[in-house]
RNA sequence: UCCUCCUUAGCUCAGUUGGUUAGAGCACAUGACUGUUAAUCAUGGGGUCCCCCGUUCAAGUCGGGGAGGGGGAGCCA
């Protein structure tokens, strides 16, 4: 008896975890089963849009009035949570394949009507954020989060299957010599009385650590390290940084994935950059096109409230498959500045900034190349030697004057630069006087030198902020709406 | 951090040259209806006009200061 009452709950529950996308597909039809959801709307006292969360399709549960009381029936109110049991059938009406006719309704959790406040329609983005704990509810939300997801996945299958090594680089970071940005500094010192030394300074021997330490801004030298043994490394983990930024694409914690490839070049490094993208962009589209359709919905439904020249060429499936479809364009950074030059716009004045090779490049140069020029992802490479980071590698045989490195960074279309690396200068000569140059540390830095002391080889890598591929794969504006919980400058709600 | 715009009901917004009791749609409540698709119809409740100071007989409206938010720029991913 007991087994038999196993088997058929085990059964049961089989068919209770069927969730409402599959359901949706009009596959089964005829069987009975439970969903349990929250109540997106009741209309008619007679018809419950219940969603999951599975997707952005309701199901919809057909309530006979008569059958049920008029309390519970009152209790079914916005974003209530219930467990609806009844016989799966192919739907009467017009708007769906099939609908649940319901034979109990049981709430799982009361949601105040009156007090609750989202509503069944169309709220701003700026509010939502506001109520950034509740916006998982929203469609908008459902299918950010669900392509975040799928992107996040689809760079581990992608790495994985090609054998590289996934990394848990440090979150608590000793160095502050990286030069990415500034940084969160990690104490457990009482800040109104801090322990000084002799000069007055805070004596952070003390400190828990017993050195001065911050969060990480990067974990690419540490990605290095592991590179020069395990030979395919990638990093992906949480990025801080105290830049006081108020973009729409910046954050002060963020996700990062940060590859690193023993004997790489830089035309290696920008060919895995654009495989990795493409890859994982396809994945998302297969993986959720029907949130991929609404948001190209919503999007295009946005783009019609704005005057005709401000609007996107593209509808955000067509730039999704361009991209897909067209290799990326690659020019050297001095190629870009001769377009630049050469631009009716520099022509005609229409740039803020002026425009001259050694120039670290402005958004609107960046804009203009992507978004006017090019119309697709453009990787620009070789920089000036000036105005890139210390670790990049001197190239060879340059002017004097207009030395560069193997630097590489992708620009795309609304985003700008969405991945930035470089091949790595990997011999040690160089490095140490390009660190002494730079006024870097070198003995703080000894464990980043002695890869160099011991068994240098070529190697490249590149960072990609992941926040802003969620962004240019769900075409949502603000960086803080890509990410469950945003922390940026002021803000730290949640 | 700089530039710029915004802040009026739970939400989205209107509010004329400063003038009586600040409005609409949606939401919510009550009722009607019952195969609806953000259901519909009727009725109703709901306001620190962001805050402070000032000008004025009179301020949602004008001036100064502040706070919060949006967009752009810089820095970057």
């Amino acid at each position: 008896m007991c087994a038999l009452s196993f088997v058929i709950s085990r059964y049961l529950r089989a068919l209770m975890n069927l969730d409402i996308k599959s359901l949706l597909t009009g596959e089964k039809t005829d069987i009975q089963l439970t969903v349990r959801g929250w109540v997106r709307t009741f209309r008619n006292n007679q018809f419950i849009a219940l969603n999951d969360g599975s997707t952005n399709q309701n199901l919809q549960v057909v309530v006979d009035f008569n059958w049920f009381d008029d309390a519970l029936l009152k209790r079914i109110t916005t974003s209530a949570c219930i467990s609806a049991s009844g016989k799966l059938v192919a739907s009467q009406g017009k708007g769906q394949q099939v609908e649940l006719i319901a034979d109990t309704i049981e709430i799982l959790g009361d949601s105040d009507a009156e007090k609750y406040p989202l509503q069944p329609k169309k709220h701003s983005l700026e509010f939502l954020r506001e109520k950034a704990h509740l916006r998982f509810r929203t469609n908008t939300f459902g299918s950010v989060f669900r392509l975040r997801n799928a992107l996040s996945y689809g760079i581990h299958k992608f790495f994985q299957e090609r054998d590289f090594v996934y990394m848990h680089s440090p979150i608590v970071s000793a160095s502050d010599a990286e030069g990415a940005g500034e940084m969160f500094r990690v104490t457990t010192l009482d800040i109104s009385k801090t322990p000084k030394t002799e000069d007055g300074n805070v004596d952070f021997s003390q400190d828990f650590f017993g050195r001065s330490t911050n969060l990480t801004v990067s974990g690419q030298l540490e990605a290095e390290l592991a590179a020069m043994a395990l030979g395919k490394v990638y990093t992906f983990g949480p990025t801080f940084r105290a830049e006081n930024s108020n973009t729409t694409r910046h954050l002060a914690e963020f996700w990062m994935i940060e590859p690193e490839v023993a004997f790489n070049e830089l035309k290696e490094n920008a060919d895995l950059a654009e495989e990795m993208l493409k890859y994982v962009i396809r994945y998302a589209m297969e993986k959720h096109a029907d949130d991929i359709d609404f948001l190209d919905a919503r999007l295009a439904d946005e783009e019609k409230q704005k005057p005709l020249q401000e609007r996107q060429e593209f509808s955000l499936k067509e730039k999704l498959n361009f991209v897909l479809d067209n290799d990326f364009e690659r020019i050297t950074y001095t190629e870009a500045i001769k377009i630049l030059l050469d631009s009716p716009a520099y022509k005609k004045k229409k740039f803020q900034y002026d425009v001259k090779w050694g120039i670290d490049m402005q958004s609107e140069h960046e804009r203009y190349l992507v978004e006017k020029h090019f119309k697709k992802p453009v990787i620009v490479t070789n920089y000036p030697k000036a105005i890139k980071a210390f670790y990049m590698r001197e190239d060879e045989g340059c002017e004097p004057g207009f030395e560069t490195v193997a630097a590489m960074d992708i620009l795309a279309p609304g985003i700008g630069e969405i991945v930035g690396g470089s091949q790595r200068e990997e011999r040690l000569d160089r490095l140490e006087q390009r660190m002494k140059e730079m006024h870097i540390p070198t003995e703080e830095m000894f464990w980043y030198l002695d890869l160099r002391r011991f068994g240098t080889c070529k190697h490249a890598g590149f960072g990609l902020g992941f926040e802003r591929l969620v962004q240019f794969v769900t075409g949502m504006g603000n960086i803080r709406d890509v990410i469950p919980f945003p922390r940026t400058p002021k803000n730290c709600e949640f």
